[in-house]
RNA sequence: GGGGAGGUUGCGGAGCGGUCAAACGCAGCAGACUGUAAAUCUGCCGCCCCAGUGGCUUCGGAGGUUCGAAUCCUCCCCUCCCCA
């Protein structure tokens, strides 16, 4: 049977706004509906993850999800919640962030269903060669200054010092553009997107009332907050991606564990398929005893199965609880060794280590957790640095082999979640 | 082409001849309290070391004036706004 989609988007909390018809336009025949991703880098990150969940969960309930990959408009920059102007991509750049991206959407959607297979297209297939002419007579046309100065990204940006170059200002365009020609294309008459993109999808459906007398349809998500106010998806090592190169499947499972208690819910609506029952369960849970934190616990598991998949999972969840544990110098060297298999780590020489042994300090700069010497010493000193899970209580502490883990490993952690892996090299 | 504003340590933003490694806010890091949460409080937040009323390199770039320059002068580069 086929799931109602509106009703599903809606008590996950992902619709914020949609477009006149829409929830009536789901409910009928399956539609064709697609997403925009930004090309800026070879992978999503979990910003993008919203979006994502959207697209499968579209999927699931029997319709056709496209995503596209703004190959073209990345060219261009969208200034739709941007203070200023982008920088701009190349063409081969583009193409090659667009590889990474499409490998990863291949996770959450399924490319092979004969029912509704999902696709991925690249707009820089037809925007590219778009003749200049051609477009202002057909599409240009049809956009007065007035309706594109009235949008509020432009407004924004006219309000400030530095303007709106013109290639910004055209974006609106494009993008209405790209949802005509998904239109002809593939029939699409829905397009989703954040809430910022409420502007660009409404011309995309104007744009197809009057050159096609359609009425195609937007859905707009809310923006994902963060109760504490600090932006979602982002840590002090800066984005949180899905490429387990650039975050390891261990951070990106720390990063769901952390979720403040008054988000937890949230985001398990977002980015889980749990079911309302489960879910409420957890709010249940979440109440009754908080510092269980089982909410948490099960969006971590959740999301990283998702995107990593269960091996990761369960080496997360190892790692994780041995994370604070002084028992860990007891371990064999080769568990602690594939529990934080994920973990950066560095190598020190036998010979670096024999005298006096090398000095904490140096270790933690060599480990890339403190930018110089100075900040070594202060991190020490302040009790934020420990070697083997064990506190280090002296600035000029010195480690010999004697004192690693069978003689081969050094567990290193600042505070109470950067951890780092010392080899000793024979 | 003409006129104006401006480039300061991640960001914002003070400073306008010594007391400036440079106020303040934000962000960040660590500690305490906790539940790997929030809030709060404390410390740190250019680099080096033998850690000190220590050394070194910074305020778009290059020169210069001066005992002394982020602060004054000259030239150059860059950004933004307005007019043409």
């Amino acid at each position: 049977m086929k799931l109602d989609l509106y009703a599903e988007l809606d008590w996950r909390g992902m619709v914020y706004a949609g477009t006149e018809g829409v929830r009536e336009a789901l409910a009928g025949a399956p539609v064709t509906a697609y997403i925009g991703f930004d090309p800026t880098a070879s992978s999503l990150h979990v910003g993008s993850l919203l979006p994502v969940m959207a697209l499968a969960r579209l999927q699931r309930c029997g319709h056709r999800p496209i995503a596209i990959v703004g190959g073209g408009t990345g060219l261009i920059g969208d200034p739709s919640g941007k203070a200023q102007e982008r920088t701009l991509l190349t063409l081969e750049q583009v193409e090659a962030n667009l590889q990474g991206i499409r490998a990863q959407l291949a996770r959450f959607l399924d490319f092979e269903s004969t029912a509704a297979p999902a696709r991925i297209v690249n707009n820089a297939d037809w925007l590219v060669g778009l003749d200049l002419m051609v477009f202002l007579r057909d599409i240009g046309k049809h956009f007065t200054v007035n309706y594109m100065l009235a949008k509020e990204s432009v407004k924004r940006r006219l309000q400030q010092d530095e303007g709106i170059s013109f290639t910004e200002f055209s974006y609106l365009m494009l993008q209405a553009y790209d949802f005509l020609t998904l239109f002809d294309r593939y029939g699409c008459t829905l397009q989703l997107g954040g809430s910022d993109q409420w502007g660009n999808i409404t011309a995309g459906c104007d744009l197809i009332r009057k050159l096609r007398g359609v009425r195609a349809h937007g859905l707009v998500m809310p923006l994902v907050t963060t109760a504490a106010g600090v932006k979602f998806g982002k840590t002090e090592a800066g984005a949180v991606w899905l490429d387990e190169q650039r975050t390891s499947p261990f951070r990106f499972y720390q990063f769901w564990l952390n979720t403040d208690d008054r988000d937890v819910i949230a985001y398990l609506k977002y980015f889980t398929f749990l079911g309302q029952d489960e879910i409420r369960g957890l709010e249940e849970a979440r109440a009754e005893a908080p510092e269980k934190r089982e909410a948490q616990r099960t969006l971590a598991r959740e999301v990283t199965r998702l995107v990593h998949g269960d091996a990761h999972v369960q080496r997360a969840e190892h790692a994780s609880s041995l994370l604070f544990g002084e028992r860990i110098a007891e371990l064999p060297a080769d568990e602690v060794l594939a529990v934080f298999e994920d973990v950066p780590s560095t190598e020190v020489s036998r010979a670096d280590l024999a005298g006096d042994g090398l000095g904490v300090a140096e270790l933690l700069v060599r480990a890339a957790l403190a930018k110089s010497r100075g900040e070594a010493t202060r991190l020490i000193k302040g009790g934020g640095v420990y070697v083997n899970n064990r506190r280090v209580a002296d600035e000029r502490a010195h480690l010999g082999v004697d004192q690693a883990i069978e003689g081969r490993l050094f567990l290193l952690r600042k505070g109470a979640r950067h951890l780092h892996l010392v080899r000793v090299a024979e």
